[in-house]
DNA sequence: TCATCACTTAATAAGTTATGCAATTGATTT
DNA sequence: AAATCAATTGCATAACTTATTAAGTGATGA
């Protein structure tokens, strides 16, 4: 990217608002926010933000599986969800389990099972209202 | 050589892997995964899966602003934070409100600030001990 | 009306991520 | 040791995201 430098660079050039006109000021706000702990939760959140990786988590959320039981299941090939489990696997979002030939993947926690129920739970909810995208072969039952 | 230990009530089967000779089959799992559910919670996922967007929803969780307070507070451009709630809006992340020449952005639900939040939670967690965990046997009493 | 403020949208360039196939590693069986 | 099975890795290409500048809306007020 090009970044072009003005000769002396405004960082937060401010044409809005004056400070302090309304509602908290910037650096009020500023000390509000944990860029640290936001640059994990977001990590956390990519890794989950895929629907690929999103069914491979609902079938982990019930149980252990291998890798060629969760191909299968989800019809894909080996080495695609072997990458998903990779990166997910990098966010620390499951945990890996050798045993003889085949290797156990589960979800590394109970914080994440939650994240991942709550995540289905409030997608579920607003599954009514949500966008007109008819063409779904449905499977009946819970809303897992 | 048979699982040593069952993580959840599976039954103790063959260990060998031809399709469906172990474990739960394919089209037992399938049955299991909803798949338009799990496109939607992809998409709230992947919409909280960027740092910036994680430190303007963490202000917003805090107190309704107006894009210029947000744009001042993470010394960030008006376009930038305008493109960011945008892509929030759309997967109905935020809400919007406007007030004479401001527009006032909320988080849409208390549902999403649990979320936001059990996911900097999370995060802050791992930020304790950040080591090569071990295996820490997960308990998996299915909350799904 | 015209000017201005607060914000949004467009255009496009740059970077990032996903996908599919072939090759590879690691563990077990013969 | 060789063969086989389970899973991972590497790499090239395609698809998607994000940033940045400039132009465009809509509300307010002179």
């Amino acid at each position: 990217m090009k970044r072009v430098s003005p000769p002396n660079d405004l960082p937060a050039k401010n044409p809005e608002c004056s400070p302090g006109d309304h509602g908290p000021s910037a650096v009020e706000l500023r000390a509000q926010i944990d860029e640290h702990s936001c640059r994990l939760a977001a990590g956390i959140f990519r890794a989950l933000g895929d629907p690929a990786r999103m069914q491979l988590l609902t079938l982990l959320a019930r149980q252990e599986l291998c890798v060629s039981e969760i191909a299968s299941a989800l019809q894909d090939s080996l080495p695609a969800v072997s990458q998903r489990l990779k990166l997910l696997r990098s966010e620390r979002i499951v945990t890996q389990r050798r045993e003889g030939k085949h290797i156990y993947y589960a979800l590394a926690d109970q914080h994440i099972a939650e994240l991942i129920a709550n995540g289905i739970a409030h997608a579920s909810e607003h599954f009514r209202d949500r966008r007109a995208d008819a063409s779904q072969p449905h499977a009946a039952g819970s809303p897992l």
